[in-house]
DNA sequence: GATGAATGAGGTTTCATTCAT
DNA sequence: GATGAATGAAACCTCATTCAT
């Protein structure tokens, strides 16, 4: 029943987009009584931090599996850059839909709490990898800063605007911007 | 009149939200009937577009004007880009309430037509650049794409959660981003 | 339309009981949209007190109003407080179902603050009248909140629960209690 | 079982207040699941009903059982009204929290049946005592009536409101207002 | 008998919008 | 054009009650 009204929530949100919104239309659509969703959900904002908390997760375990899944990391392999960019955009087009509405829709200050902590996670890993290859000018975490956000807009502003730029292209520029731009040493030169 | 209403309408949005932005709100703050909105107005959405898009035309206006101010354009002088990135950020600082709301409150869908014109001139303007000095792999409008993605949003987290990195030190990495990541050329090596 | 608001607010309170009594029996009952008792009341709490304090105010003038037709008050004379009585008798009779609502169904703590306050006004005014006779054993102001929680009991139990007693023979009771009860000296012995 | 959930009832009652006081909440209080109140009791008022009950019958006890420990009672005896209402203010004393929702936030008409008919007993033996004592003008039955109003509310009122009269004057004066009052030959003039 | 998840009618309140003045 | 009182659909949420287990 908590799935139901989750997977419902997630429906309606896709669907009908966040100013449409309301607990009537997820108990509709979850062809359940709007009272059921207040014996799972204190109010409306929890089911969608609800969703948002396993929308997040699951970008992450995806994330995490394509990278287990192409063998050990080695942050010296520039290979290693673009399976992470791959693993993030398939990873993203998993929900496009959703993607969309927590990135324009979502009011931030409610509901990115996940998203918040997501990010710092890989900022302060990116960080170490990059004071550990050393080949870097200025302060470490500031590049990680830098490259997170930059590669978190490039990637799903990628997903969402579809431009006219190949899955291959993109991954070039991707891997070019995080590594060219970090350790130069990385490249050969 | 028409003025009176839009001001009062940013008024509202940056300092009670869009969760509270109602028409009578902004009938109150412009000390206007309710009706009167109507007169200039469709609907409400009409009325936060309109705010939207005179943002978005001085945040232009301020980074144009800044540039003019600092001479003729070179292209080809590293120094022009990080002069962009500054006039970029001081635009953003200038109204860093109203940034926040549109950035993270308004649904983008409905609202961002003006960022979205704004994001293409300037990408037109940078694959001319970049296709001009040459030294870089790839499509440069590709690159541009990139690029601009990347540095619209370091540059504005960088206003609205004010991470603990100085002014200089983020241009430095723009700077970097940009350039370096750009023509390898025009770092000397 | 106040004035239709607060008299369908006192026919719903009067016909249906204070819980039945919604809003949306009162705008039916007023012929007016709901939003509509929004406009004049910030809460269906200050519906309810406005009536109230309708209700006590008339109980007052009511009063009042006897007792100025009544000539000049004399407290030495045994008949005025008979006549005080009176009145108070058919003030409350004016309007048997909403004192039946004040007193035994409205949240006494949330809407009695008028009630309150006119005890305290009759108690003040009696105790002056107590200390002044003289006669009195104990303390004037005991005796006033005495005489005045007893009586008021009385005259409201009697409209409401129309016992087999006549107007006449409670009229004699009440005087007995308040003067007989009161300066001994009132009644000549 | 029936116990413990008349138990939590009263408990939430006087906690919480008549408007909080949901099914719910008493089922949660007393350990048991919602559904296991509909087995004992036909809805909700009915739970309340017989919590009224059961403190009317307790006020009733305590007064009957002060009154049998202090002897025979001899209506001749002034002393005697004196302990009647001794043990009245005690009784309603040791549980002024209860005396106050029953008092002042109960639906009167629904629920007080046991009080009314404490009322009357009260009444039919009062009524009696005056004819006996014979110096009363007018109907003992009158009088009983208007004494047993006057001294409830009086009784009720100094519990709750905590006026600033200490019990030793409260007694005196309703001694004086039920002897008094009543037959003045009791009084010696 | 006991449970407790599920119900769903209905409560209070908001707010974009209209229209007679 | 300007007004602002009036609207009414619809939002969120509660809670007495039921019924399959």
């Amino acid at each position: 029943m908590v799935e139901r009204i989750i997977e419902a929530a997630r429906i309606v949100l896709v669907r009908d987009g966040y100013e449409s919104f309301t607990t009537n239309r997820v108990a509709d659509e979850a062809e359940v009584s709007p009272g059921s969703l207040y014996q799972y959900f204190p109010d409306k904002s929890a089911l969608v931090t609800e969703v948002m908390d396993r929308w997040s997760a699951e970008i992450s375990d995806r994330v995490a599996a394509s990278l287990a899944a192409s063998g050990p990391v080695d942050v010296k392999d520039p290979a290693t850059i673009r399976a992470i960019a791959d693993a993030l955009l398939t990873a993203l087009e998993t929900d496009a839909g959703l993607l969309r509405i927590v990135w324009e829709e979502l009011p931030a200050v409610r509901h990115r709490a996940a998203q918040h902590a997501l990010e710092q996670r890989v900022r302060e890993l990116l960080a170490v990898y990059l004071a550990a290859s050393g080949a870097t000018t200025g302060d470490p975490s500031t590049r990680a800063w830098v490259i997170v956000m930059a590669v978190e807009n490039v990637a799903v502003r990628w997903v969402l605007d579809k431009p006219s730029i190949s899955r291959e292209a993109l991954l070039e520029e991707l891997s070019a911007l995080s590594a060219g731009f970090g350790p130069r040493g990385a490249r050969g030169d």
